[in-house]
RNA sequence: GCCAACGUAGCUUAGCUGGUAGAGCGGCUGAUUUGUAAUCAGCAGGCCGGGAGUUCAAAUCUCUCCGUUGGCUCCA
């Protein structure tokens, strides 16, 4: 019997009789309970039960690793399908893969609900009690098509296989069997902590024209603790969702009676949006922008010389037609479509609710001549677009379908755009920082070279995408560059962050452009005396106020830095006797510029402290005999630590001095 | 837009297979004057998302529209 020689993790050789298992080896190496999941052999994953017959490198890849974490969600697909094709004899499994904290699995099945799932997760346990072992089977391509002939989505995964040359296996657990790649554990056991989370659907191949299936989600684990701690967590980040913080706080409402996606800010919400853009304004000032403001609405031929009405027309709200106009067409027997097609020859021109501020922006450029002395010219606006998004993505304020940007353009010379796009990267950054906002990514949206929905000349792209290269690059954080995520007139460079639930949403973004300038004929008179083309570049560093203050929401968990918080102290008296001094109090704070509520009432303390906590001001103030007769306030902080015997005016310098630091959590009672 | 689930007072919710709504919180009114996460009592709030249908009878069944949620698709 031939040997060959195992090189193992710690670079030590041993010698093993050929046909030896990977996990027979990792068993060797590392003792029975080696908690691992399947093993890499010369670096790549494979079973467990995978046989060597030649020297090779092993290591073992522990379940609670990244990769064997990968493994098992993947292994517990297989399971949940075995458990749905067991309970659904109708259920035809296509495809199940795993995915960040969990899986999913695809079936073409009848409809089913949530309380379903029980019965599905029932069966898992008792299939991965039995402990059966997950096979790896090699067969030849007519074997598989045979094995799937009653499943026409797995019939169609190998033939596109068959196409691009690939061969592939199936994993076998009991009587059930799947296609499949793998690696897989090696045994259903290491399958016990599992939940199902969510059942939805999806499009057989994420095709809207095509058969939708059954999605059903879930996670696992290697132990129970860790599952457990998991669904805490999911369950401590729905607590934060900004739909139901926005609701409890009373910071923003949307009526059925105003429409979808349109956000009504109340009081409460209307004050961070606006602390938020005082902020952002103050830096704007010491970058040398210019505040400008422009109607909601614009001609159509406008959107037309910019591209946006032929380009986006499917997520505009439809265009205003002037009444005389449409009563004059009406008469004359036009249809819709011919309305439709009238607008976009531009026979009749109508108005359209602005989807951007940018086409404005470059009017007031075009309103007098300007010089190379002139830039660059940054123009700033907190501009309300419009945008027709589907009814099914709009959700709370991160997806409406009206909302102010914090935007503004910038009209440089092509020497200027390295340094005012960093400039503009600084900006994002600068916000970024005071909020403690560091889990983003920063993302280099390129064109997608296949695609012709692109505007501007080739050699223009390239300058325009090296700028955005650069700028990035100087952050000093990592950055990826995505093909087919720049815009249809430019490269950008946006800022990414993800919100509770995981969901990631781009919020900064910065985009350089050479288009519009050119489609809006835009020049300056350079120092050579003639005319030359300015590059705009767009940016905002909040993306959207509705969705940076629903994000902001849930980064928060609702409690703002005293800076932004919408009450800043609440007044606690004790008794009904403390309300003189509590009058006294509140017009003192109020006088020193602070955002106060007073709360008399006859409910006992402990009902008020209650109340008043689920508002979140930074700080409450106690107000007893005590204090009054001392002249005195008692700070009690969120956490519930308190600092008592504080004169009136420390308080009111030390908050002060919290506000203007823009501090990121309230800090003035030690824990 | 597509698929699915859901929609009962301001909020959270009870109401089984049809017999026209119950509660807690909040609100208001009293009593109470309180030292740190719910003082007691009383009162007022509902066209059960809108519309249509089936039925002697609909919050409960059917259809349709609106909205919400979870996904899919999309996101200048």
């Amino acid at each position: 019997m031939s040997q060959i020689s195992v090189t193992l993790p710690d670079a030590s050789v041993n010698e093993y009789v050929a046909g030896i298992t990977a996990g027979e080896v990792v068993t060797d190496i590392l003792g029975r309970k080696h908690g691992c999941v399947a093993a890499l052999i010369d670096g790549s994953e494979k079973d467990l039960g995978a046989e060597l017959h030649e020297d090779c490198a092993v290591e073992g890849i522990l379940a609670n690793s990244e990769a064997g974490l990968h493994i098992m969600r993947h292994s517990c697909a297989h399971l949940l399908a075995q458990a749905v094709c067991e309970l659904y004899p109708g259920a035809k499994p296509t495809i199940g893969p795993a995915i960040e904290n969990g899986f999913y699995y695809d079936f073409a099945m009848e409809p089913i609900g949530e309380e379903d799932l029980k019965a599905i997760e029932k069966k898992m346990q008792l299939l991965a009690r039995q402990n059966l072992p997950v096979l790896r089977e090699e067969y030849t391509d007519e074997e598989l098509l045979d094995l799937f002939k009653t499943n026409e989505y797995k019939l169609e995964i190998i033939n596109d296989k068959l196409e691009d040359g690939d061969a592939s296996t199936i994993y076998r657990q009991g009587d059930w069997y799947d296609l499949c790649l793998g690696p897989h554990v090696p045994s259903t056991a290491k399958l016990m902590h599992s939940r199902l989370l969510s059942v939805s659907t999806a499009y057989w191949r994420g095709d809207q024209d095509r058969e939708s299936l059954v999605r059903i989600y879930g996670t696992v684990f290697p132990d129970k603790h860790m599952l457990k701690e998991y669904l805490q967590r999911m369950d401590e980040a729905k607590k934060r969702d900004h739909r139901k913080l926005g609701k409890d706080l009373q910071l923003f409402h949307i009526s059925e009676k105003v429409g979808q996606g349109l956000i009504l800010w109340t009081p409460r919400g209307s004050i961070i949006r606006q602390e938020l853009q005082d902020f952002i304004a103050q830096e704007l000032k010491r970058q040398g922008y210019s505040q400008v403001f422009t109607p909601h609405i614009g001609k159509l031929d406008l959107y037309r010389t910019s591209g946006h009405f032929p380009y986006y027309q499917e997520s505009q709200y439809p265009p205003l037609v002037e009444r005389d106009l449409m009563k004059k067409l009406a008469d004359e027997g036009c249809s819709c479509s011919d309305l439709s097609n009238l607008m976009n020859e531009g026979d009749i021109d109508g108005y359209l609710l602005k989807p951007m501020n940018c086409p404005h922006h470059t009017q007031i450029y075009a309103s007098q001549p300007r010089s190379y002395r002139d830039l660059p010219l940054r123009l700033a606006e907190f501009g309300t677009v419009y945008r027709w998004e589907q009814s099914g993505e709009i959700s709370g304020m991160t997806r409406v379908r009206g909302f102010t940007q914090d935007d503004a353009h910038l009209f440089v010379t092509e020497e200027q755009i390295a340094e005012e796009v960093l400039g503009c990267i600084e900006l994002v950054q600068i916000i970024f920082g005071t909020l403690g906002m560091d889990d983003y990514r920063v993302r280099v949206g390129k064109r997608d070279p296949d695609s012709s929905k692109y505007v501007g000349s080739s050699e223009a792209w390239d300058l325009a995408e090296e700028a955005c290269r650069q700028a990035a690059k100087s952050l000093g954080v990592p950055f990826i560059e995505e093909e087919g995520e720049a815009a249809f007139y430019g490269p950008k460079v946006d800022f990414i962050v993800r919100d509770v639930i995981g969901r990631e949403w781009q919020l900064g973004t910065v985009q350089v452009d050479y288009n519009l300038p050119e489609r809006f004929d835009l020049t300056y008179q350079g120092a050579d005396g003639s005319a030359h083309r300015p590059v705009m570049i767009h940016r905002a560093p909040f993306g959207s106020m509705e969705r940076f203050v629903g994000v902001l929401i849930e980064h928060f968990a609702g409690k703002f830095p005293t800076w932004l918080a919408p009450t800043q102290v609440h007044l606690i008296t004790i008794s009904e006797k403390q309300i003189e001094y509590a009058t006294k109090i509140a017009g003192e704070l109020k006088a020193a510029g602070i955002r106060i509520e007073v709360d008399s009432s006859d409910n006992t303390i402990g009902k008020k402290i209650r109340t008043h906590r689920k508002m979140q001001p930074a700080y409450m103030l106690i107000l007893g005999e005590e204090e009054e007769s001392n002249g005195t306030v008692s700070i009690r902080a969120r956490s519930g630590a308190q600092q008592n015997g504080v004169p009136l005016a420390d308080f009111i310098s030390a908050i002060q001095n919290e506000i203007n630091e823009k501090t990121a959590a309230p800090s003035i009672v030690s824990e």
